[in-house]
This record gives C-alpha cells, sequence and structure tokens, in this order.
DNA sequence: GGATTGACCGGAA
DNA sequence: GTTCCGGCCAATC
C-alpha cells in the first residue's frame, strides 16, 4: 500500500486527523477553542499534533474558529480569519496596535452554556 | 527504520 | 506590553 500516495491524495485524513476534523465542525458560530482544548477534548495527542493537523486537512473545515491559547489566530492566516470573525459576530478584544484577538473569556467553546 | 518540521502551550527574563 | 526557551505530539521527508 503506497503509505504516502494515498494520504498525499489529500483525501484521506489519518484517524487522529478524522476526530480532529469532526470536532472543529462542531464548533458554533461566533465560538472559538484553542489546539490545546480540541486536544483535551479528545483525550489524545497534543495542541502541536492538532496544529499539524489543521495545517494539512484543515481546509475542510472553519478552521478559523480553531485559534491559540491567546485568542489569536492561526500564524499567517490573520487577515483571513478576522473577516470570518467580523462576519460571524465572533467577540474580539485588544485594538490596533496591541492587536485584535478572539475573546477567549466570552468565545470559548465548549463554555460554561455549553 | 530515523530525523525534521509545524496553523502550539506555558512559563521565565 | 514583548521575547526567548524547552516540551509536547502527530505528520512528513
Amino acid at each position: 500500500m503506497a503509505e504516502r500516495g494515498d494520504r498525499g491524495a489529500e483525501g484521506l485524513p489519518t484517524p487522529f486527523a478524522e476526530d480532529v476534523l469532526d470536532l472543529v465542525a462542531q464548533i458554533p458560530e461566533g465560538r472559538v477553542a484553542a489546539y490545546g482544548d480540541l486536544a483535551e477534548l479528545l483525550g489524545s495527542g497534543g495542541a502541536r499534533a492538532v496544529g499539524t493537523v489543521m495545517a494539512r486537512y484543515g481546509s475542510d473545515v472553519p478552521w478559523w474558529r480553531v485559534v491559540r491559547s491567546d485568542g489569536r489566530p492561526p500564524q499567517g492566516h490573520e487577515k483571513t480569519a478576522l473577516e470570518h470573525y467580523r462576519a460571524e459576530g465572533t467577540p474580539l478584544v485588544g485594538s490596533l496596535l496591541t492587536g485584535r484577538r478572539v475573546d477567549m473569556t466570552r468565545a470559548r467553546w465548549p463554555g460554561p452554556t455549553g
């Protein structure tokens, strides 16, 4: 079996990747989750592992709802992510100087309300 | 098989 | 407020 050929076809994510993508797809609008949170919800892997999956297979899920623990969008995709936050009404904090980031206090998912 | 990379996290200076 | 460092785990070369 072509270990690199099949997965390199960009149509068959790994078992771990499927779990990550499925969880990201469950994040409602206006809410976000940190990479480390997804790993903790899955009960396996780590923040770094989730980032690796998102970079490779995140194209099929609302990746902008996945941010760093600081509430900052993925490195290299901040511009695109901000566009979605403004459209979905995701709570943002900070200013232009400090750099706008998602208000994890209110937008973190799953939250007190679920 | 091993070595390197990466859309990370938390703490310390 | 910022910058630097080690640790973490899966995917990739």
